[in-house]
DNA sequence: ACACGAAATGTGGGCGCCCACACTTATGTA
DNA sequence: TACATAAGTGTGGGCGCCCACATTTCGTGT
């Protein structure tokens, strides 16, 4: 028979003192002498208190303003979804009431000066707390700092800047992520052959998160089959000719068997890879459409998902916890990496656990 | 600029009515005159009033008496971890100071009599709601009937009964499951092959479940590979040497390259297979320990995680949601298909997504 | 026209927590 | 000793919703 919920009425009638007095203690307002802290410490050390988050929250009634920083979502449905992922966390938040005002900034990936810029918005803006998507390693580390100084908490997601002092982080273990794909393309295949990594249209000097798939892709492929070959490329402008061009010799790699798009732009080569030989494994990233498309035409086999959506909604959540309830959240947060398959895409895409709902 | 949350106080100044008047609309609670009852809801038209869920919780200070009917977690650890579920969203409700009590009934899922007792016991407790692992077809249909009845809204979960009518039910697509498990045996094989299904320890003239599974296999296969064989077999008795003679009879298959096994217990079944000849792909079901000790053996190859403890959590949380603010949840809830390999099993198994977490 | 009951409407208190403020008690100074 | 100040403690109101109950309005019959 459990019982009834401990209130802080009851810790207060078991000290001997009032409910100011235990609220006092509770928060470490001061004020109160040391008798009466020693009673209701000794009391809360026997009973274990679990405040009733509704009411907490619902006295307060002030409203949070919470500032969002990322790649600008018209420009990649990578960074749309994750935007559809801060809507979500905050429609959610606002069904309970909890008064979020959500300002979003945006920057152009591919532009440095961009994110600076963004940033400098956003810090003036003053806002309780930020999500930040730093795709820049290095452009971002002054503002981590400036963060730091005046104290505004803030949440990373997707990319991980060891220097930040976030209150945490929100992604994936991208070494792993490489050694998933590594085993996605072995899987069936004889061996040894050669394999492709192929990083589109992204500045790799500028992307710990690439760099870090590669390495984990090439380790763990050398463990596993030493004699195999991988090939790295940095491929630019999409749909262009030079692009083509540039594919065509990749494809022409003797005795290769796998290719693997270390960013969401597997489309943009995985049709003239299965053209040229259906037996070449294909596996990219992320459930973006026109992905979805290469995956049931069969152009691309595998597709790990990033889910930027929950990362964004997980990280409102996280920033409201802190926010409202001074919840401690684990430093870290990494997500499954989650293989997709013309099979299975179906069960991920109709999950209503990706869309707003009360406690789910 | 977003407007403050509309509260009733406020519907009730735009209507020149009072809080109450405008509650008794909001309920259907009647004792309300026509005049009053159109100025209310025309209001109510023209803005969108979004009941706050905290205060609507904190109000109403009953406790509800759940109930659970799953097979015993001592006899099986997938069943472990669905309970794990169930107390995991207790626990979350009860931070929110939601009280409810989860009363669990456990059956023998190898023994029809002992589930249509402990359904029974369950019946006679009389909860606010049920949620319900029903293994058995036919011996549940009347104990769903006697619940609708008495109008005991009730959730099923992993096994789905068509005649039943709960408030939602919530699962996996089993066909599309068989499917997935064909494609991950197809991947990267000469073709065409032989290929097995086992259904190990279980009563399959008992389960759609695992027929399902099995249906949608052989389905997929037949219309991607219309030259595979596919030979399919019920197991008992694991770990005695009639098992074992008989799976020596399913490996000794000519051409085999790929084994299915239907449930959780492929560990029963995997090591013998890639003694016999590691060529041969195993695919399984859930991230129980045994199961997890061959993905990294190597013994299995690909897991289908069904999530049991997400499942159960999901269930006494919609269970909640229904009884407690008259949500109206889904018809069904198909979980997405998990794919787990030796390679990302970690980032499943450290996924805080499974614990208990407020909002999260 | 009045009385009476039914119907409609308004009001207040409580859920648990938190904070402001009023109040009581201890400490220090002239 | 009186008084000012500080330190400690208790109380009440409010967050938004819901429900019980008090109050008002209306309709009917005599």
């Amino acid at each position: 028979m459990p019982q009834k919920n401990i209130r802080i009425k009851d810790i207060a009638l078991l000290a001997g003192v009032s409910e100011g007095t235990v609220d006092r203690v509770l928060h470490k307002r001061g004020k109160v002498s040391k008798a009466a802290a020693e009673k209701v410490n000794k009391v809360l050390k026997e009973i274990n208190y679990r405040p009733n988050l509704l009411a907490k929250t619902l006295g307060q009634n002030r409203t949070y303003r919470i500032a969002t920083l990322t790649p600008n979502p018209d420009l990649d449905p990578f960074w749309k979804q994750s935007q559809d992922g801060i809507v979500a966390g905050e429609k959610q938040l606002a069904q309970f009431g909890i008064q979020v005002v959500i300002e979003s900034a945006f920057y152009n990936p591919a532009i440095k000066e961009s994110f600076q810029e963004a940033a400098l918005k956003v810090f003036h803006s003053f806002p309780d707390g930020v999500l930040i998507a730093p795709l820049f390693y290095y452009a971002s580390l002054p503002f981590f700092k400036r963060l730091n100084e005046v104290k505004i908490p803030y949440i990373l997601f997707n990319t991980r800047i060891a220097e930040a002092k976030p209150l945490t982080f929100i992604g994936q273990d991208l070494i792993q992520s490489g050694r998933l794909a590594a085993d996605l393309l072995r899987v069936g295949q004889t061996l040894p052959a050669a394999f492709a990594v192929l990083h589109v249209d992204e500045d790799l000097s500028n992307s710990v998160h690439l760099r870090e798939k590669e390495s984990g892709f090439r380790e763990h492929l050398k463990k596993k089959d030493p004699f195999s070959q991988v090939y790295s490329f940095e491929l630019k402008n999409a749909n262009t000719a030079a692009f083509r061009k540039e594919l065509n010799l990749v494809l022409n790699i003797d005795n290769l068997r796998g290719v693997f798009v270390s960013t969401s732009k597997g489309y943009a080569v995985a049709p003239s890879v299965k053209k040229i030989n259906p037996e070449i494994r294909v596996v990219g990233y992320d459930l973006i459409k026109v992905n979805l498309e290469c995956l049931e035409a069969g152009t691309i086999d595998f597709l790990i998902n990033q889910n930027p959506m929950r990362q964004a909604k997980l990280g409102i959540q996280s920033l409201a916890n802190c926010l409202l309830f001074n919840k401690t959240v684990p430093t870290q947060h990494l997500f499954p990496l989650e293989i997709i398959t013309a099979q299975n895409v179906g069960s991920y895409l109709s999950h209503p656990g990706n869309q707003a709902g009360i406690l789910v």
